[in-house]
DNA sequence: CTATTTGCAAAGAATTTGCACGTTC
DNA sequence: GAACGTGCAAATTCTTTGCAAATAG
């Protein structure tokens, strides 16, 4: 697990990799990442389109997924689809710097979690296999949670 | 971890679920079922229709989506999305069955695993926290196998 | 006979792409 | 000023839905 990085780092790591990929660093670029980063969690292209449109009104949405495309090319936003027909996405370090999901079905909030020993015990059991490279893991607790405020309508499906 | 149960039993078990919910066994259903259930193992709405024609050249595609919702509902199909913008579906026996993944990045075969140290290790984190009932888990390992017939072009995003 | 289901085609929703115009390097 | 990026709208892809005809109980 890499240690915290400030959104001005995280910004300037991207440019830095923009500019060794013969990618060119545009205003509007600027504008999607720093809002990415700032709010730092799990959004979907229609959310952070909103946001970006307070900053710069004439973005085209086109242009929010041709640049969350390319930070997940270059690593630095990981996507996720938890069943509602959505893909939101995570900022990362442009590193790897994976945590998990706690999603309550009930309410559709998403947590955050990381627990090193179930990591540890995974990757035992992918070595014991052998047979495999761990890339990427990817775990996904559905719960109904027990706030007041979330509806206990057993949504009884993934979506 | 429920026992074995032979295609037939489940396909019994799904009928006796359509009459106490007033709803009807048709032709088309039990074409979809029943080699939902002979094939076995995530299949895709397309693959499958393609599978049903063979038996039943008029099939739709409506009615497998229709089909395979009524399953998921009935929790005899369970929906996956591994990130290649399809959704697979995967039988279950109408009660909690569940299994993990392990999704080779190159080649995109799709294997199944249950290791219960990991399950049981998960189990203790969310017990641990209290704030949670679980619901359902997904673990997805996304990894490079090493058989020869695996394109090793570092397929480095998700899709 | 009546409610449900089907097949088709059209509608929706999410995402990608073609292209003329703008911007960066 | 050449190459890359943007915005728009149209195209694609996957999935859902409306409706008249067919079918199960």
């Amino acid at each position: 697990m890499s240690e915290m990085l400030s959104q001005q780092e995280v910004l300037d790591r991207f440019h830095a990799r923009l500019g060794a990929s013969g990618l060119k660093s545009t205003q509007q670029r600027d504008v999607i990442v720093a809002r990415f980063f700032e709010l730092g969690r799990h959004i979907s292209v229609e959310e952070l389109l909103e946001e970006v449109r307070r900053t710069a009104p004439r973005i085209g949405y086109a242009t929010v997924y041709r640049t969350l495309k390319l930070l997940v090319e270059h690593r630095f936003a990981t996507p996720r689809q938890f069943g509602d027909g959505q893909t939101r996405f995570d900022p990362a370090d442009g590193d790897d710097d994976e945590h998990d999901h706690i999603i309550c079905l009930g309410c559709r909030r998403v947590l955050e979690f990381s627990d090193p020993t179930i990591t540890a015990r995974i990757q035992g059991v992918v070595a014991a296999q052998g047979e495999f490279e761990l890339a990427r893991q990817r775990l996904e607790l559905y719960v109904h949670c027990k706030t007041e405020a979330c509806p206990h309508l057993a949504a009884a499906t993934h979506r």
